[in-house]
DNA sequence: ACCTGAACACCGTTCAAGT
DNA sequence: ACCTGAACACCGTTCAAGT
């Protein structure tokens, strides 16, 4: 069981840690974040090693949260439909800031890592989407799903490096989206 | 004119440059490239007072080539085959080193800075061959052309990011292309 | 068991002194 | 006119000392 002020510092730091990388990207001063939290930087480093385990942990409940919406998704909408709102919450997601795309594309997740498998999961449950909308005939067999998720994420990245009006989302994943449909 | 002396040691910046970014990406120390380059940090500085400035310079030739190209394949082979061919070259270009492409897709280019000619330059040449592809009836007229080259640059950054096999470039190009083709 | 904060290393950037 | 390299600032990371 961990001691009171090891939890509470923890939560200090998730939430400083927030207001960083929402206001200059994933590359935020890990310094700046811990006195922010008002712990030392040791602290810090104790409870999250590395700058990927921070944001990996930061992210946990969004991620756990696509992973249900994906079951919610196949219950209740054609695999089509569902697959494409999918990939809209999930490029918003990872283009929430600048750096978080490649965190989440970093093919070096362990998938035995505790603090990657919330990560892993969302995956796994988005190929599945993917993999559903193959099977009803509306994604070609020829595609690869894991490019699916991987062109979700080069969307996001563009939101970020490249930003231009406010329906850029919704355009370049329909292009993504078209690009992976079946022939008529 | 410039000195004997400022001309030889831009060129050894280069080479530097151009040998630490292969190695480690575009975020190689600086103080290396110049120590590696035989001068000191100030004189880097002196000729490059950005790191972009210098990603810039860097791959004024490549992209000066591109543009070249550009109007040789609109020249020879259908609109489609020769988008199709000058995207390839693109991303490949952009995926040379991990965070090129950010640079490439940067929006705060200005069209008057000397530096950014060549990548300002590419870029309209890209766009020509979209256009052209468009009139052509290749393309979708609904597709922003300046979308299609956001996408070639997100297909360099999965490259880097999430390398997964020979001919993933192949594969995510193919989906972009088919994403923006016209229907039937 | 956990925390603090000083210490060290590394790197970007500037600038006084030199040629 | 250009170069050098020391100096400063900033930040990641570690670790001895403290509770």
């Amino acid at each position: 069981v961990p001691r009171a002020d090891a939890q509470r510092n923890r939560e200090r730091l998730l939430d400083a840690a927030q207001q960083a990388f929402a206001d200059v990207g994933v590359t935020a001063a890990l310094d700046d974040i811990a006195r922010a939290a008002g712990v030392g930087a040791g602290t810090l480093y104790r409870h999250f090693p590395t700058r990927d385990r921070l944001v990996l942990a930061l992210m946990r409940t969004s991620l756990d949260e696509l992973t249900a919406r994906a079951g919610t998704l196949a219950a209740e909408r054609q695999p089509a439909e569902a697959l494409a709102a999918w990939l809209d919450g999930y490029a918003a997601h990872a283009a929430r800031f600048r750096g978080l795309a490649a965190t989440l594309a970093s093919t070096g997740l362990d998938p035995d890592d505790p603090s990657a498998v919330a990560c892993v999961e969302a995956h796994a449950a988005g190929r599945a989407l993917v993999t559903a909308a193959q099977a009803s005939g509306d994604v070609s067999p020829a595609v690869d799903p894991q490019d699916v998720l991987d062109m979700a994420l080069a969307v996001a990245w563009v939101l970020r490096e490249a930003p231009r009006g406010e329906d850029q989302r919704r355009r370049l994943l329909g292009v993504v989206l078209a690009g992976v449909t079946s022939g008529p």
